[in-house]
Parts: structure tokens; sequence; C-alpha cells
RNA sequence: GGCGUCGUGGCCGAGUGGCUAGGCAGGGGCCUGCAAAGCCCCCUACUCCGGUUCGAAUCCGGACGACGCCUCCA
């Protein structure tokens, strides 16, 4: 089968194919930095990262670029009311964001562009949208006439006329537009208001980017005219992704992007995350409470990401449990002892892995397909378990070629690698105490003082630490603090 | 009012015109000094009402319910 996505310009699944071979040129709409990030944003960002991941899997090169907005009203909002500047408010927020971006394992883009860094672009693209007719000046302000462009909300599905004119447009009574349906592309006149926290000059004087217009000329600066996908959440679609198609395309006359990917919204506890409901978090307070960022990273990618995702605890306890599968998994075969005699190798290890491979191609191929490949992948796991419960070695080319099939569901998931980093304690002194303590109780069990051995398990536990007995000897790991 | 999405077993969540999703939880068993981990078995669902069909949870119609967007929220 071939790789293809729902592409919301049409609302069908489509064959998908980059315009140059190999390379994906990729433009995912960033956050607004005025204040930390929930996880119904990471959601999305967790999506894109598996979407950039599985690309790369695949053997596509990527380029993406996701811009930072550190100039819009609510930043500017913020600045004035604590009596600071732009930048004392947006960058403090942008280090807490790439903290949790790091946290939850995210892969770094190729390209971070600021909007306050790039506002001579996005000038020059109001001046080309200017001299193609699509624009209007009023007090110091430019707008796109949305009448001008022909195909206006095509993305969104939207009628231009339908529109309905809400109060809140009709109370914006600094930015008069000749029709309520344009947006502005400019900000400029007098905003007293706004003191000069964030001014910049232009052709019609000093004023600030509009917000849709920032999205339009990053991309393009780093990525061309055209690009190959674009992602979002589904709150993006109107207005924001209609008016950067139309001022886009307005001042190139070439599609913008080949490919429109949404994201679904996450819900909370059932409904929509908000504050007053008390049902809202981020990663940072999640990992507070003791949650590991590999549960929550598994929680966020299991469902579909064109459906709404229900975020619970219980879900996310239930993730944790799902990722300590797979990483106890991993863990089994790394201690199975493996052989190179050709005859043992009576399950067919390389077999599984193969059909996983298979399978789990097949799923994400389909539109990211993300549960049934996780389906795919749990099934491996308890066929291998299966095979190697009925052997007490395996073959070496079985191991590792299950192993390789690990690797790869990494790749893309990337759980592994960072339940890798919660197991180890981080700390010398416990780990030595540790060892103390199981030797301790393997005296006491040698001595069938089992009242002893058991005081002892407890005693660990106490502190967080589990024990397993194996044919091996005593190992331990390090158990969830969340419950 | 307009546009759109969705209703699956205790919970979360895939999917398909007839054939086991998967995870978590629960019950029983194997293993273990007892546990844990792992394996096996069980609990086997598709909001409701019509219709199409040999056969629908899957297609069509309707009802009920949930959710999102409708100018700057991922």
């Amino acid at each position: 089968m071939t790789l293809r996505f729902h592409n919301t310009l049409t609302r069908t699944v489509q064959d998908f194919e980059p315009a140059e071979e190999g390379h994906v040129r990729m433009y995912t709409c960033g956050p607004t930095v005025y204040e930390r990030a929930h996880i119904g944003n990471f959601r999305a960002f967790a999506w894109e990262d598996l979407l950039r991941r599985y690309l790369k899997w695949r053997g596509y090169r990527v380029t993406q670029v996701m811009n930072l907005t550190d100039v819009d009203d609510r930043t500017i909002q913020a600045a004035i009311d604590r009596g600071v500047s732009l930048e004392q408010v947006t960058a403090p927020v942008t280090e807490t964001f790439f903290e949790d971006w790091e946290t939850l394992g995210l892969e770094p883009v190729e390209h971070n562009p600021r909007a306050t860094g790039h506002v001579p672009q996005m000038i020059d693209l109001v001046r080309r949208l200017e001299e193609g007719g699509f624009t209007y000046e009023k007090d110091g302000s430019v707008y796109f006439a949305i009448d001008r462009f022909p195909g206006y909300g095509r993305l969104a599905n939207i009628d231009p006329e339908a529109l309905r004119v809400g109060g809140r447009v009709e109370g914006d009574e600094n930015y008069p537009k000749e029709n309520p349906r344009d947006f502005v592309l400019w900000k400029g006149g007098a905003r007293g208001d706004e003191g000069d926290v964030a001014v910049w000059g232009s052709p019609w004087g000093p004023g600030r980017p509009g917000w849709h217009l920032e999205c339009s000329a990053m991309a393009m600066e780093y990525l061309g005219e055209t690009l190959d996908i674009h992602t979002g959440g589904v709150d993006n679609i109107f207005p924001h992704h209609v008016n950067e198609i139309a001022q886009s395309e307005a001042a190139t006359g070439k599609p913008f992007s080949r490919w429109w990917l949404h994201a679904e919204h996450l819900l909370s506890e059932g409904e929509k995350m908000s504050k007053s409901v008390g049902n809202f978090y981020t990663i940072e307070s999640l990992v507070d409470r003791g949650h590991r960022p590999s549960a929550i990273r598994y929680l966020l990618l299991s469902a579909h990401y064109r459906t709404q995702l229900n975020f619970t605890l219980e879900g996310l306890k239930d993730a944790d449990r799902a990722v300590g599968r797979l990483f106890e998994f991993r863990r089994r075969l790394a201690e199975t002892p493996s052989t190179d005699d050709p005859g043992v190798d009576a399950p067919d290890l390389e077999g599984l892995a193969n059909s996983w491979r298979e399978s789990f191609t097949e799923a994400l191929d389909d539109d990211l397909n993300a549960s049934d490949g996780l389906g795919a992948t749990f099934t491996m796991v308890r066929e291998a378990n299966l095979a190697l419960d009925s052997a007490a070695t395996a073959s070496t080319a079985g191991l590792e070629a299950l192993e390789a099939a690990l690797g790869d569901f990494d790749a893309v998931f990337g759980v592994l690698s960072l339940r890798d980093g919660e197991e180890t304690s981080g700390s010398a002194e416990l780990e030595e105490w540790v060892v103390q303590r199981i030797a301790a109780r393997a005296a006491a069990r040698a001595g069938r003082d089992f009242g002893r051995a058991d005081a002892i398990r407890d005693e660990l536990l106490d502190r967080g630490v589990a024990l397993e007995d194996g044919p091996s000897g005593t190992r331990w790991k390090l158990v969830s603090k969340a419950d």
C-alpha cells in the first residue's frame, strides 16, 4: 500500500507524494507564547511529532517549520498588564515550552522562527498583496478584502455570504473594516493603550503584523511558495488557515499547501479543558504529580489524531501500564539467552518481526492510524512472549529481529526511549541501598525466613522499588509514584 | 441559525457487509516459598427505530444524545 493522509482541502484520504521526490516540506502552527502550553496543545504537537517521525521512518527527508507567535493581542496585553517588554513576557514562556517539548520526547524541528524576527518578510507579503489589488488601507491599517479572492473559505467549507457577523467583530472599533468578514494584515493607526510595546515601522506607518500574516510569511521564507503539508489543530481551520490560504495564494498565484492535516481536540475528564472546571493540566503539573512523561506521550498518541481523545488521570494510569508491558518485553528480549545453533529456533521469531513490520506499516500508512499500529505491536509482543515461554533459549537472529522491530516501533512512537530515562534511579545511594537490601533478602530466603524476606520487599516497595525474582536472580525497578 | 464530527464490551479506544483489534481493569489457572513479571482461559460489545440485503454494529433514512468551529483557542 501507499502512504496516504486525510486532506482537509478535499475531505478525503489521498495518496501522499511530496512535490520534490523524497523530501517533505512541512509547516506546523506553533504556540502563542503568552502562557505555558497545556496538554491539549501538546496533543497536536505530539501527533505532529509522530507524523514527522513516521515520514522519516518511511525514508523521507523532512524539513519542518514551526513558528512561535511572540506578538499578538494576548502577549501584548500581558506585557502592558505587567509593565514589561514583549520580550520579557515571551522569552520565559518560550523556554518552558521547549522544556515541556523535550520532556515529551518531541524531536527538534528544523526551524522555529519567531514572528518578531520576520516583520520585514511580512511587510513584503502585504506589499505584494497591495500590488495585486487585494487590500485596502484605513487609518494606517491594511485589510484583506475577501471578496476579491475567489474561493475564499473553501478549506472550511464556508460560504462567505453566509458568514455570520458576530458581536465581537462589531465591537472592535479600532479596526473598522469595509466588510466585517475581511481580516487585518497590518494593524496600524493610533493604539494609545498599547503604547510602544509592539511597534514596527511600515509603508503604512507604525504598527504590527496581523496574526494570520506571520504564518504565510514564515512558511514561504523557509519552505518556498508551496508546501507539502500544513498541520494544526481543527480550531485553526477557520479563520486562520482559510486566511493563510487567501493571502498566500493571492500573493503567489500558487497553491499554498498541497495537504492540510488537522488534529482534533483533547477533551479532559469528558469535557473541554478549562481552568474553571479544574480539568486543565500542563505537562509540568502532571510530572510533578508523579506521572511519567512516557505515559503522557503514549496516551496522547494512542487515539487516532482525527478523533477527540478523552484525557483522564485513569487513562494516564492505563497508559503507564501499557508502556510498562512494552518495556518489560524489551527487557525480556535482552535477558533471553541466545544461541547460534540453527536448530534451536523452533518459534519463528523473525517471522513475527516481519509480520509486525507489515501490519505496522499498513496501519500507519493509512492516515497515521496509531491505534491500529499499537494493536499490531501488542499482538507481536504477546505472540513473542508465548514463543519464548516454550523455549529456554532463542536464536540470535530471532532475538535481533525482534529487538530491531521494537527499535523501529520506538523510532516512530518514542515511548520506550523516554521510559529508559525514567527507570534509572538517578541516585547512586538509592541504588547501593537497594542492592544491599536485595542481598539481605536473598540471605533470608536462603534461610527460609520468608517473613523477613517479605518485610524487606515491603520496605523497598515503600521507597518505590518493586522486586521480581527470576531464574537469574532478583531484579528491581522503580514503580510509578502517581498513585 | 450555518458548517462539521461522533455515538463500540467495566474504562479507554481500532476496525469491517459475513471471519480474534489492542490496552487497562475484573474472575479462574500455570509459574513462584508467597508475590511480581510472563503465558493460557473467561467476561465477546457496537444509542434507538425503520429500510436495503441471504446476512448490518458496518450501507440508506429517521429519532435521541454528545462534541467542535462560525475572526486571532492545538
